[in-house]
DNA sequence: ATACTGCGGCTTTTT
DNA sequence: GCCGCAGTAT
């Protein structure tokens, strides 16, 4: 710590411990801050901004501010806001998409886009993939559009384009092909995904001489939250911005990386330290939100995993109370004694909404709610489908890309006949056909009008969209206005007027729309439609507002990072789900369920329940699991077993083995084969058994070890297997 | 055009 | 066991 700098700002500095502040008032070079869960990282963040700012190394143009969540940029931007007296929202405060939307709407023409382009969401891809591949008439058997879709993302994000790919195999030669007929039919449309945001940020930066001098001279300063769940093209971004004068301070922990599945590269934090020459990762360790024997076991918990920067979190709050563990018989056996403890928290005075119930899957919050339904607990649940991603929501929005460009075909395709208006998929296949020949949107098929017929429906249509054009650019209407036309004039209010079934809770997702776009506050009044339909598309919305009423918070393990609770109950902790099955196959797959189980833990506040049940409902069927490694691996000293019946002496004395020796299944019946044989399988080729589960008799699944295909578990009843 | 039925699949998810 | 999709029946 500096004093001479320190001094004039201690009440930006105050109540900072030593490493915080020293973080915050890391001179002008790059950094790594491995900040632990609960260790004021947010606050390092913004106070650092706040702290360049007021010292005056530099302007809010200098300051480049990157988050992955939109929740998380503002975050940033309130409590800056709340520190400097700045304008937040003129400063490079954003999503890595969010920003480089903003950078190719600026650089439209470098980037070769008009300047209305439209953005893609995940599911937008998806269809225009499926169209794509329905026009090159490719099997969708062989080519699921899923694996075609995350073949593009997948390449976009390590920065590869089509051209640049090979393949010495013809199924990945398809895929690159597809790659590359999908970009064009993108570039045809006007339209961009979320990976291409970021691949032609940076192709346009790479390429572009003068503009990369100046972002690079502007941006003397990059700051970076979450910094471990960077992809590589956005860790090549960063490093392309920052040149060779910026900075780059990164906040991070390698122990909550939980997003490898999704292309997060946690190896990019030693890349930062070498590539921008850091000696030694600051580390914040003290934590501000969990009791002692909480932090004790996520420490034992993650010292099983290797290659980590090493962090050990500390408190000074005391030990608290120990972790309460639970072994029910059955899932709903298990959801009955959260539903009993819940109460008695309640009756405690506990607040429900401070209370959590995490699980590692979905499908596990059926037999909870259930419960919960049962017993008159009031819960509210994240996940699901948000706001923006409804269908009517969708249906509207396509009406309104289309006002702002017709030429965009996935929304034609999507409310051309939506509500029903008589042009069926006859009359639609003429249209592609048509848009193929002569090279034309299926806008433009339209207006020429030479469909069969259908001609005059179509004629409809084209007026339609064209009235709504005209209403809003003659009338001069409101964004809101726009957007109430469009639902009224194109029939939606009235299809859901007459919809008994769940017409009325999308009539008001529609009036929502409408106040939504009232309250927009576009940045060029001028292009508020576009702005609009770009908002949308960045920002999906909330998963489930409804704020409100005191309720317990139901979610997964993987939404429930960063949050904190004061009681958390982590569910279903059990070999195959927690960690799951499907992750085993995969390279570093266990280390990364480890890193989530301790995003968990973490979450806690107080207290923490975790519990598993013998005996599971699982894809349709009983499933008879091993607890999971996971609570072997927490020191027992820091346990208090709750369980109706304990576990057996025996098996509680298998209870801090290590995990890493192949234990006994629950049943000793394997279908005739034992854990440790070569067996042979038709198509996975040679393997070795190494686990096993199931019921017995014609329900054993067995986990197989291929040298080929790696882990698969397999169905005796299905699976052909031979000694080998 | 819509409603039903049968089948397969099935981890996590932000932008 | 449940959901979503596709294909068929009305």
């Amino acid at each position: 710590m500096e004093p001479n700098v320190a001094q004039p700002h201690g009440s930006l500095l105050a109540g900072l411990n030593n490493e915080q502040l020293s973080a915050v008032t890391w001179p002008n070079k790059s950094a790594l801050v491995l900040a632990g869960a609960g260790s004021g990282k947010t606050r390092v963040l913004t106070t650092r901004i706040a702290w360049l700012l007021t010292t005056g190394q530099t302007n809010p143009a200098g300051v480049l501010g990157v988050t992955f969540t939109n929740k998380a940029a503002r975050e940033m931007q309130t409590r800056l806001a709340a520190m400097v007296p700045v304008n937040v929202r003129a400063m490079w405060i954003g999503t890595f998409h969010g920003l480089c939307n903003r950078f190719l709407r600026l650089h439209h023409r470098d980037a070769g886009l008009p300047n209305t382009f439209q953005i893609l969401d995940s599911a937008d891809q998806l269809s225009a993939i499926k169209r794509l591949m329905k026009s090159l008439d490719v099997s969708d058997e062989r080519f699921p559009p899923k694996a075609v879709q995350g073949f593009i993302n997948g390449n976009k994000e390590n920065g590869q384009r089509a051209d640049v790919l090979s393949a010495g195999d013809p199924y990945t030669r398809k895929l690159i092909e597809l790659y590359a007929a999908y970009d064009a039919q993108c570039r045809r449309e006007g339209v961009v995904d979320f990976a291409e945001l970021l691949l032609r940020s940076y192709e346009v930066l790479s390429a572009n001489q003068p503009l990369r001098a100046h972002y690079q001279a502007r941006f003397t300063h990059i700051l970076v939250d979450e910094f471990q769940d960077t992809n590589r093209l956005q860790y090549a971004w960063l490093k392309l911005l920052a040149g060779d004068i910026g900075s780059v301070f990164a906040v991070g922990d390698d122990d909550q990386s939980i997003y490898a599945f999704r292309g997060a590269e946690v190896g990019n934090m030693r890349s930062l330290l070498t590539d921008f020459a850091i000696a030694e990762p600051i580390r914040l360790e003290q934590n501000y939100r969990s009791a002692g024997n909480i932090l004790a076991a996520a420490n034992a918990l993650i010292e099983h995993n290797d290659g980590r920067l090493g962090k050990k979190l500390w408190t000074d709050a005391g030990d608290g109370e120990p972790i309460r563990l639970f072994e029910a018989h059955s899932d709903v056996e298990e959801a009955a004694f959260i539903v009993d403890e819940v109460k008695a928290l309640e009756r405690e005075g506990w607040r429900l909404s401070d209370i959590a119930l995490l699980y590692r899957s979905n499908a596990q919050s059926r037999v909870l709610e259930h419960a919960l339904v049962n017993a008159k607990l009031p819960y509210r649940i994240y996940g699901g489908l948000r706001f923006f991603e409804r269908q009517e929501v969708k249906h509207a929005l396509a009406y309104l890309r289309l006002i702002a460009n017709p030429d965009d075909d996935n929304a034609l395709l999507r409310v051309i006949n939506v509500p029903a208006r008589g042009i069926g998929a006859r009359t639609v296949e003429n249209l592609l056909a048509i848009g193929r020949e002569q090279g034309v949107s299926l806008w433009q098929a339209a207006c020429s009008g030479g469909a069969g017929r259908a001609a005059g429906k179509l004629a409809d249509f084209v007026a339609l969209i064209e009235s709504l054009r005209a209403k809003r650019d003659d009338a001069l209407l409101t964004l809101a206005e726009t957007v109430s036309l469009a639902i009224e004039h194109s029939g939606l209010k009235a299809m859901y007027e007459a919809d008994k079934k769940d017409g009325e809770e999308r009539l008001a997702n529609l009036d929502e729309l409408v106040n939504a776009a009232a309250s927009y506050m576009p940045d060029e009044p001028a292009n508020a439609l576009v702005e609009f339909l770009t908002a949308a598309a960045l920002e999906a919305g909330e998963h489930q507002a409804e704020a409100g009423e005191d309720a317990l918070q139901l979610m997964t393990v993987h939404a429930a990072k960063g949050l904190e609770f004061s009681a958390v109950f982590v569910s279903g902790l059990e070999e195959g789900l927690f960690p799951h099955e499907n992750s085993m196959a995969e390279r570093k797959g266990l280390e990364e369920e480890r890193r989530l189980m301790y995003v968990a833990i973490t979450r806690a506040r107080r207290r923490l329940y975790l519990s598993c049940a013998q005996s599971r409902m699982l894809h349709g069927r009983s499933s008879y699991p091993l607890r999971s490694r996971f609570l072997e691996e927490l020191p027992e000293a820091l346990l208090k077993f709750l369980s109706a019946k304990p576990a057996p002496r025996a098996e509680r004395a298998a209870w801090a083995q290590p995990a890493a020796t192949p234990r006994p299944t629950r049943s000793a019946n394997l279908g005739g084969w034992r854990i440790g044989q070569s067996v042979e399988h038709a198509k996975f080729g040679l393997g070795v058994v190494i686990d096993a589960e199931g019921a017995g008799g014609d329900d054993v699944r067995l986990a197989i070890n291929f040298a080929e295909h790696g882990i698969k578990w397999l169905d005796l009843r299905y699976a052909k297997l031979n000694p080998a």
